[in-house]
DNA sequence: GTCTATAGCCAGATAGAC
DNA sequence: GTCTATCTGGCTATAGAC
């Protein structure tokens, strides 16, 4: 693609700090007690220059979305360099990448109720592009772990791609983190036992 | 206990009611989503008149959360009656029950993040007590099932109490009922499969 | 594109008569 | 305890000067 002229490389910063911004405060309070007046505060610019950028608070949301979505696909890309491993083994290696973004306070979350939000984010076609592209790569391990046996064959392969989208934002990891019993990587392993063996752990 | 006054029966069914809806809404919209205005609404009396039996939002969204418990603790009364069954068979049909409670839309969503809204729980001496209530129950058959070899022993039994915990409002649920594809009962036992055997499901 | 200032709205909570 | 009417504050979004 052609080179970026200086002002479009200063705007594309200023966006990314933006987005970044609003990452942190979307993980750390959650969409709807965010409020448009903190991001501005916490990039350092006025509210009215942010509208400049991004139409409306769920357009913030759905470009932190946007790119955490990359974040995973470029991941995800990072593991189908080793064509050797395991479909489950990538599997259990991008739920774990997620556990680890959660801990580090950088996993943006949104309340699943909230029809405005929902409406911009199902409107958007950069993001469902995203979701979708995510969706497919995990699709297919799914269905090649579950070919191999390493994942249960009764479960539909939707019900394992929720499943994996929901422990992403599983309460229980802060939970523990509240409690301050274990370490970071104790409970990562204990969630990802939790997940893949079930609570029965094979007895 | 001395019996109640006609007065007071109304004053309770009335509060009663009041509690039903706030439980029907946070269940369908969330508590952020939800007003006090249809609160009032859907009770049918005034808002002012809300506020002289709960003396704020908050204190709607605690009394719906203390009858959530308390049915839990009638729930786990019931299987208390059946001594000769196995603890692990219990805190599945627990599990079970509290699927079956979000199915029936009746499974009230509050936000983790809401710092008024835990203040408001966390100050709660009733709600704090049926909570420990019902984490006494389960805690200690969750000690029990792990003696009998049923569930994992390598895992503290606080991470299997959370777990159940979140497992009663996963959105992975709600995910699938959205789907269409499943029957409300076969979403229910394939939550509990992958809850209790894991995605591998003993592969 | 950045700013200050403000419009417009909505929701939680209250006043005060009955 | 119930009502109508209102207050109050905070938040999204915008106007308009520079």
């Amino acid at each position: 693609m052609a080179r970026k002229s200086f002002k479009e490389q200063m705007l594309q910063a200023r966006e990314a700090a933006i987005v970044s911004s609003v990452n942190r405060l979307l993980a750390e309070k959650g969409f709807d007690a965010m409020t448009v007046d903190e991001v501005a505060a916490d990039v350092g610019i006025a509210k009215a220059s942010l509208y400049k950028h991004f139409s409306s608070k769920e357009a913030l949301a759905a470009a932190a979305m946007i790119r955490l979505l990359d974040q995973a696909l470029a991941f995800i890309a990072t593991l189908e360099h080793h064509p050797t491993a395991r479909a489950v083994d990538h599997l259990r290696a991008v739920a774990r990448w997620s556990m680890q973004v959660q801990l580090a306070g950088e996993m943006p979350s949104l309340p699943s109720q909230n029809s405005a939000l929902r409406a911009a984010l199902t409107s958007n076609q950069v993001y469902l592009q995203r979701l979708m592209d995510v969706s497919e790569k995990l699709g297919a391990w799914i269905v090649s772990a579950q070919e191999a046996g390493h994942l249960n064959r009764k479960l539909p392969p939707e019900i394992v791609l929720y499943t994996l989208f929901a422990r992403a934002c599983d309460p229980v990891l802060g939970l523990l983190k509240l409690s301050g019993q274990h370490s970071d990587e104790s409970i990562i392993e204990l969630l990802l036992s939790t997940c893949f063996d079930g609570l029965s752990g094979g007895a």
